[in-house]
DNA sequence: CATATCGTTCAGTCAATACTGAACATACTG
DNA sequence: CAGTATGTTCAGTATTGACTGAACGATATG
């Protein structure tokens, strides 16, 4: 990975190597997006491609993502859609330009809590149902523990909607600068 | 199945019917324990057991277990050991008894939110290593992101953190960051 | 219209995972 | 010690899911 200091261009600040470098730094932090979104059950393109978007920011081909990612259109184009359905990307249309372009979406962390709070509600739903629907006045175990269930997953949509809160409302207004 | 039901209060008689009801009330929540795990990635038995023991609550025994949820011990194995290392379920001995007995943690959702907040740091991490690794002076754009991603999941495992907290002590409010 | 390019879809391939059933090791009992 | 019951492991099987590459429809441009 050290390249000589030979050959590099002298009215760069910066050299051939520090950019070699950052190169690898990015390659590193993109595998990973694909190993943490891996943990989560998400395919590891996904994952890369979202740690790309992270990186690259701006809006991004499809041609350009199968090239840089190595991997076929059709990979990107379910795992493009399935970040959109997650709210993570959005698609954005340039005039006179035919092509899809892609790029985080505005508030992606915002889109994926929302999805969380989902799941929890399912499960906080279904411990209700069993509550209205089992003769609980003879099994106080089993209420408590389905009131438990029921209160946990209750707190967690709560504290999930707080933090959706909190990521719209802060001093943190989301301004998508690209380079 | 078929347990020994007191049949000493004819009045306050529980009907047949009403006892059918409430076995498939069951059935229906363990069935969505199943499903909802399974949107999470657990195996689907493992959400079944879980659901199970909401309803047992009661130290289960293996034979119990692989009856009552029409699978092989293999399975029962494989997946007590998984909700073991969740922290959901845990073991107890009965004296004189060599079987396993298996009941629901003394705080299940709280080991699972342990879990949660791992994973997330995992990924604050990531973004923190690729913030010192790359050159960000030179790219506004990417060190704005990698910021609000690296935040986010500060963010999120304080959250966690908090709903911890609260689950332990449910008298004190749950309080957010204020640094 | 003809051509090229783009995004989607789908059959096919491959890998990972869940589950089973049997073999095995261990511990209790008579 | 023999007999029995229990938990784990492992090879085998089935299922699910990811990914590819080609075919297809659609859209822009010459």
């Amino acid at each position: 990975m050290h390249d000589a200091r030979h050959m590099n261009t002298p009215q760069s600040n910066v050299p051939a190597a520090a950019r070699a470098a950052a190169e690898a730094a990015a390659e590193e932090f993109i595998e990973g997006m694909g190993l943490t979104a891996e943990a989560d059950g998400l395919p590891r393109i996904a994952g890369r491609m979202w740690g790309l978007f992270v990186i690259e920011g701006g809006p991004c081909s499809f041609t350009e993502l199968a090239e840089r990612l190595q991997v076929s259109r059709g990979s990107i184009s379910t795992n493009a859609r399935l970040l959109r359905d997650f709210g993570i990307l959005e698609r954005v249309s340039r005039p006179g330009d035919r092509q899809d372009y892609y790029r985080l979406a505005e508030n992606p962390y915002g889109a994926l809590l929302h999805g969380y709070a989902d799941r929890m509600r399912a499960k906080q739903r279904n411990a209700e149902r069993a509550i209205s629907a089992l003769p609980l006045q003879h099994m106080p175990g089993v209420r408590q523990r389905l009131e438990s269930m029921q209160q946990f997953h209750q707190s967690a949509v709560e504290a999930t909607e707080a933090l959706i809160a909190k990521l719209r409302d802060p001093a943190h207004p989301h301004q998508q600068d690209d380079q």
